[in-house]
Order: C-alpha cells, then sequence, then structure tokens
RNA sequence: GGCGGCGUAGCUCAGUUGGCCAGAGCAGGAGAAUCAUAAUCUCUGUGUCAGGGGUUCGACUCCCUUCGCCGCCA
C-alpha cells in the first residue's frame, strides 16, 4: 500500500451539553486514538484533531432553564470533556471548541464562498413565533400535544413517546417552551444549501470507495435513492455563527452546518500554537491527504454526504478518504440513552478505575461490525483474567524471576536454536500484522492479536520451566529469560495505542527510551531491569453490581425527566415549617390514614397523612416533622387536613422527612 | 406502511469475494505445574450457524419466505 503524504484524522466534535459516555468513547475517540498513536510510533505525519460542538438549541434550552448563559453551559462541559479525555488518554493535537473566533471567521469564510459559488439559496418558510420573548421558536423551543398519539409534553421535532417526527406547527395547542406563551405562525426567510445539486457527484464519488464499510455506503445509497433535497442553514436565534450575509441579519448558521467546518478551525488553530500558521494548509488543501473522521453511526449521512457536498461546495478542499464509522455500543443489554441517564459516563469511571482496563474492555470488543454490548460483568472479567492474570501476570512473573536469580539483570544470550523459535517468529511477525490491522480499521481484532502474546509468553515460559534449568541447565535458563525479556521489550511498543498508561510503566521497567513501532519486530532488551510492579490491580467482584446499579440512578447535573424546571419564585411560594407531632391516631375504618395533632409554633393544627400502613401512632407523637403549611385544606375521608407532611417515598417504604438537629417547632424551612 | 440491518456454542463476540471436520475468549469439566497478583499450562464442545424453502458439485456465507429484535424514512 502506498502511504499517504500526511494523515489528518478527526473524531466527531461531541456536543458540550453532557459528559462523555462509553458509547461516544467506543464509537469515535477510543479507535481514533488508537489508530492515531499507531500512526505516531510508525512516524507518520499525523494529525489529530477535535473539538466541542457548542452551538445548536439544546444549548440555548438548557441555558435557559436553568436561567444560565449558553456560555455557563458551554464552558461547564467543554472543560469537563476536554479533562475528561485527557485523564482517559485521548491525546488529540488540538482540542478546540466552535465558539472561538477563529472558527466563526472560518464557518463564515466558508459560507460565503459557497454562497459566491451559488449553491446557497434563499427561500420563505412559515414558522412558529413566540411574541412575548420576541423571536421565532427553534423546533425544540416549542412543546404541544402530539398529533399522532395525543401525548402531552411533545417537542417541536419529535415526540418522546412515539418517538413520531413533527413539524412544530402540527403540534396541537403549541406553547413557547421557555415562556409557556402560545406562539404564532409567521413567515421568514431562510438560506438553503443545495444540496440536490451534488447527489450525481456524491453518488460517483462514494461509489469509488472500494474500501469502505457496506454500511455506510448502503446507508447513503439509501438517501440517494430517495433524492436528495436542499437544506435551511440559517436559524432565527441568537446563539451560533452568524450568517455573513446583510439580508440575513440576526439569524445564524444551523449548527450541522458550521459544526464540521469546526474540524477546519481546530486545524487552524493547532497550526497557529505550534506557530506555524500556514501549515493546517498542507492538510486540507493538499490531495495527498489522507482525511479521516472517526464517527458513530448517527453521523454517518453528515460526513458521508452532507459534508462532502459542503466541501465540494467550497471547491478548494480535500474531501474525506475514510469514514470508518462505528455502530453503537448498548449497556447490559440495553441502548444508552443520555436523556433518560441510561449511561455509563467516562468522569465517574475516572474517579473509580485507571484508564487502561476500560480502554482495553472497550477496544476488544468495539462494535465495528454491528451493535455490541457493554456489560460490567465482562469488564471485570477482561480485567482480572485477561489484563491481570494473562498480561500482568506474565511481566510479573519474568520481572520477578530475573530479580530473585539475576539479581535484576538480564542474562545475554544467543537466541538461536533452542525452543525460543516460535517465540522469537511471532515477535518477528506482530508489529506488520497488526499494524496492517489497525491500518485498515480492525481495531477490535488488533487489540485481540496483541493480547495473545503474552499468553504465547506465558505457555514458553511454563514449558520451559527456567525455575528448574536455572539449576539443571542455566544455560537454558539464560536463554529462556532472554527470550521472555525481548517480549516484554515488543510488549511495551505494541501496547502503547491500546493501553498507553501500561505501556508507559512497562517502559519504565525497561528504560529504554523512545522506540519505534518498527523497532518492536526486533527489541533490544536492556541489560538490567529498573524497579519491577504490579500492573494490574485486581477488582472485588462488588463492582459489577455497583456499576449496574448507578444505570439506574439519576445523577446531578442532569435534567431530570418528569417535572419541568422551577423558578425560584415558584419554589418561594411554598411555606414549609418544622412542626412536632402531639398526637396521633389512625382514621377510623382506614387503613393507611393517620390523623395528627401538630404544633407548628403555637398553633396546633390537624393533618391526616397516608403512612399508617408503616408508622404506628405511638412512635409517631413527639417527632419532629416537615410540613407544607399553606397548603389548602382538604377533607380526606370526611377528617379536615390543614397541611401535608414531607416524606421519601420508595415504593412501598415510606420514611418521614424530619431534622439533624433540634429546632423549634414552627422553624421555617428553606 | 416503505427501505435497510441484525438473529452463530451457557455468556460476549469472529467468520474475508460460497469450499478442507464452523472458530476465539470467558464460564463449566478433568489433569499438570508451583517462578508469578491462588496468577499459569494441557486436555475437553453431538452448536438443526433463528425456522422453512430454493440456487449450487458444495452455503453460516447467494435468492425467496416466516418469526423475533433494531435503525432510517413516511
Amino acid at each position: 500500500m502506498l502511504s499517504p503524504v500526511r494523515i489528518l484524522v478527526t473524531s466527531a466534535l461531541p456536543y458540550a451539553n453532557g459528559d462523555i459516555h462509553f458509547g461516544q468513547l467506543a464509537g469515535a475517540y477510543l479507535p481514533a486514538d488508537i489508530y492515531v498513536k499507531y500512526h505516531r510510533l510508525k512516524g507518520s505525519d499525523i494529525v489529530y484533531i477535535c473539538g466541542s460542538d457548542e452551538h445548536g438549541v439544546p444549548i440555548t434550552l438548557a441555558a435557559a432553564k436553568q436561567k444560565l448563559s449558553p456560555k455557563d453551559i458551554i464552558d461547564r462541559y467543554h472543560n469537563r470533556i476536554k479533562r475528561s479525555f485527557e485523564e482517559f488518554g485521548i491525546e488529540f493535537d488540538n482540542y478546540s471548541r466552535t465558539s472561538l473566533p477563529i472558527h466563526y471567521r472560518t464557518a463564515q469564510d466558508f459560507f460565503s464562498r459557497v454562497y459566491k459559488n451559488g449553491f446557497i439559496k434563499p427561500g420563505v418558510t412559515r414558522q412558529l413565533y413566540c411574541p412575548s420573548c420576541r423571536m421565532f421558536l427553534a423546533d425544540r423551543y416549542v412543546e404541544g400535544i402530539c398529533p399522532y398519539c395525543g401525548s402531552k409534553g411533545a417537542r417541536g421535532d419529535q415526540c418522546e413517546k412515539c418517538g413520531r417526527w413533527i413539524e412544530p406547527s402540527e403540534l396541537i395547542e403549541p406553547r413557547c417552551k421557555v415562556c409557556g406563551a402560545v406562539p404564532e405562525v409567521r413567515e421568514t426567510r431562510h438560506w438553503f444549501f443545495a444540496l440536490s445539486q451534488f447527489q450525481e457527484s456524491l453518488r460517483k464519488w462514494l461509489g469509488a470507495k472500494q474500501n469502505w464499510k457496506p454500511n455506510v455506503k448502503r446507508f447513503c445509497e439509501g438517501w440517494f435513492k430517495k433524492g436528495l433535497k436542499d437544506r435551511p442553514i440559517t436559524r432565527d436565534l441568537s446563539w451560533g455563527v452568524p450568517v455573513p450575509l446583510e439580508a440575513a441579519k440576526g439569524k445564524v448558521m444551523y449548527v450541522w452546518f458550521d459544526a464540521p467546518i469546526g474540524y477546519i478551525s481546530s486545524t487552524k488553530e493547532w497550526a497557529e500554537r505550534i506557530g506555524e500558521p500556514d501549515r493546517w494548509k498542507d492538510y486540507w488543501l493538499d490531495s495527498r491527504t489522507k482525511l479521516v473522521h472517526f464517527i458513530g453511526k448517527d453521523n454517518i449521512v453528515f460526513h458521508a454526504v452532507v459534508w462532502p457536498a459542503m466541501l465540494m461546495a467550497h471547491g478548494d478542499w480535500v474531501l474525506p478518504t475514510d469514514i470508518p464509522a462505528n455502530e453503537f455500543l448498548n449497556i447490559e443489554g440495553r441502548k444508552f440513552s443520555t436523556s433518560h441517564n441510561r449511561a455509563a459516563w467516562l468522569p465517574e469511571y475516572l474517579q473509580d478505575f485507571p484508564p487502561d482496563p476500560l480502554r482495553y474492555a472497550l477496544a476488544v470488543n468495539l462494535p465495528e461490525n454491528r451493535d455490541v454490548d457493554f456489560a460490567w460483568r465482562d469488564f471485570h472479567a477482561r480485567n482480572n483474567n485477561e489484563l491481570a492474570d494473562v498480561l500482568g501476570n506474565f511481566v510479573n512473573r519474568v520481572a520477578v524471576f530475573l530479580k530473585k536469580n539475576y539479581n535484576g539483570r538480564v542474562p545475554e544470550a544467543s537466541l538461536d536454536g533452542g525452543e525460543g523459535q516460535e517465540v522469537l517468529e511471532a515477535i518477528a511477525e506482530a508489529p506488520g500484522r497488526v499494524g496492517g490491522m489497525i491500518d485498515s480499521y480492525r481495531i477490535k481484532e488488533a487489540a485481540r492479536a496483541v493480547m495473545t502474546l503474552p499468553a504465547l509468553g506465558n505457555r514458553y515460559f511454563d514449558r520451559q520451566a527456567p525455575w528448574r534449568s536455572f539449576k539443571a541447565d542455566p544455560s537454558r535458563c539464560d536463554q529462556t529469560m532472554a527470550v521472555c525479556t525481548r517480549l516484554v521489550s515488543m510488549l511495551e511498543i505494541l501496547l502503547y495505542p491500546f493501553l498507553p498508561f501500561t505501556s508507559r510503566r512497562i517502559g519504565k521497567m525497561l528504560g529504554l527510551g523512545k522506540r519505534s513501532w518498527d523497532d518492536a519486530a526486533l527489541p533490544v532488551v536492556p541489560k538490567e531491569l529498573k524497579s519491577t510492579e504490579i500492573l494490574f490491580e485486581k477488582l472485588d467482584k462488588s463492582i459489577i453490581e455497583v456499576q449496574t446499579a448507578r444505570l439506574r440512578i439519576r445523577k446531578p447535573g442532569h435534567v431530570r425527566k418528569g417535572k419541568a424546571m422551577i423558578s425560584f419564585d415558584d419554589f418561594k411560594k411554598l411555606e414549609l415549617r418544622t412542626a412536632k407531632i402531639v398526637s396521633a391516631g389512625k382514621v377510623p375504618g382506614t387503613e393507611k390514614l393517620v390523623k395528627m395533632i401538630i404544633d407548628i409554633g403555637g398553633e396546633e393544627r390537624q393533618i391526616v397523612a397516608g403512612i399508617g400502613k408503616v408508622y404506628e401512632s405511638q412512635e409517631l407523637a413527639g417527632k419532629t416533622i416537615i410540613v407544607v403549611a399553606n397548603l389548602a385544606p382538604a377533607k380526606i375521608r370526611g377528617v379536615e387536613s390543614n397541611g401535608m407532611l414531607l416524606a421519601a417515598i420508595d415504593g412501598d417504604n415510606i420514611s418521614l422527612l424530619t431534622v439533624d438537629r433540634p429546632v423549634s417547632a414552627g422553624s421555617e424551612v428553606s
């Protein structure tokens, strides 16, 4: 294979409204990082680019709901995402963000150029407008009743209940999601990208991609069959890249248009950072560049159809060479769902475990050909059985054996003849073979192939039984250990793309300095070992249950499904007070209802609560509880109730809220 | 409803353009060894390759169909 002059690798820009989860890692980041690390060891001219995608309606909506600015939201998540990537060992050459001036300029120049080339045309559309917010409402800014299934709270783009796509104007009883006002239909002008004009060139271009994954090609064929339609690329929002046209004042680019341009602006930022501001052109303007986009399958259309069309419309720039799109990762047998918070999050993982076990568990089971399942049970087994027992133990037994019997020195021995031949041959051919796999995006196969080597080492070690030959046949023992050390030495290199942290630790033991991928075929061996250390801690079985249980817990920072966000003013309407239960007794003829006289500070009143199944009347008297004091009175089973007590309800298990330290009855709660 | 995908050992997954007895890891069973993180090594699978039909000398691999799951679109 003729190797390209330069390689430019991108991973999908993560959306800056949440943390990174395992599904994204497996889809777009880990495979790309492995590919890039391999090429860096190969000495390829390669640049790895990414950044946060910081525009779009979900961000403005989240901001409006939390009474924050979009900037607050994106700053928070940009930094979290960036940090967790770093800790996980994902090494971008540049991690940018689409809210930077350099991106605005790049995106606007791009737009202007495509406009000048005649591929952007205005058109009039009818959209919902909120008179009280005085703005046009993007689809997700509208909420109403789904016209198909009649469920409430359907968004303007999709109904969560029945999953159907909706036009905002179809919604019954539409409401502005920000202020609740009823929007009206107004006409507005938008600009459309002439995607339809590129159908034939795209089809030809894609048709020539012989080695692309069939799923990517088939997916695009489906789109061609239906015929590509022009797409609006402007929106009536204030958050986004302003459209550089006089006639489009106040409008911004649709996020899907500006986001991929982020690949270019991030490359520019990188070039500036390394002090060679024109360097980005070597990659984007030279047809000998191999441009590789790592994405998940949800992004196929944009990267394989829309984005190439944009690049064609612009004219100057290289088109994607490869788009190794991955399928989805499921978790414990079901789909990831960020909106339902059914996901395993990277920052949380990193609080509990080192990066490499996850890198390994994901790499060895990447969704390259189909959806694949991540299970904590599997993670646990991979860590203990494969990393710790096979790899870690092999390195450790070699190191310890040398320490004990050779005082840490590596014996010099002729490697010819002898039974080490099989091992030496495996070492010699592995780098080329594994490299070939990585180069053709068979990362999973490559990861498994590498892990075959320490297993081979264990077999060899066992057969040679150096603990016996050490006395009986020292020269043979010398040879065995020399061969084993050589294998460890090669592992430092071959492991690096997959397990960079482990690789570095092996590197510290060997102290051989920087080596290339090709050095692994005939790896040098040090005179002696520096430190030795255990590479992998075994994990207790209990982590399986603990981590699996986490899937069901809602984490802070994520919008709860269910009740809408309320303002502080809403909250202030509640009058919560502590109260002392003076006396309590069952409401006659009921099982659950308890009638209580409570003291809320100089005033006694009667309340009724449905806690009779869990609390005996006798134990209630004397307790300090929390009540809603200004709840309108109600009659329950004919008994008057002047307030409501607060309790945590966990199925049948009910627990009264009480105070942590003694306070006087009637104290305000806020 | 239309288009597309998936369904391979108990579990998680490989199976290149159809061709030697359908594979790997884990789990399970038996044994060996004891240098090593009680870590290793060896041996061990009668799986209707979802069901049915067809093409072919020959199909997990191609075609049709049924069932189950999923995605995109309407």
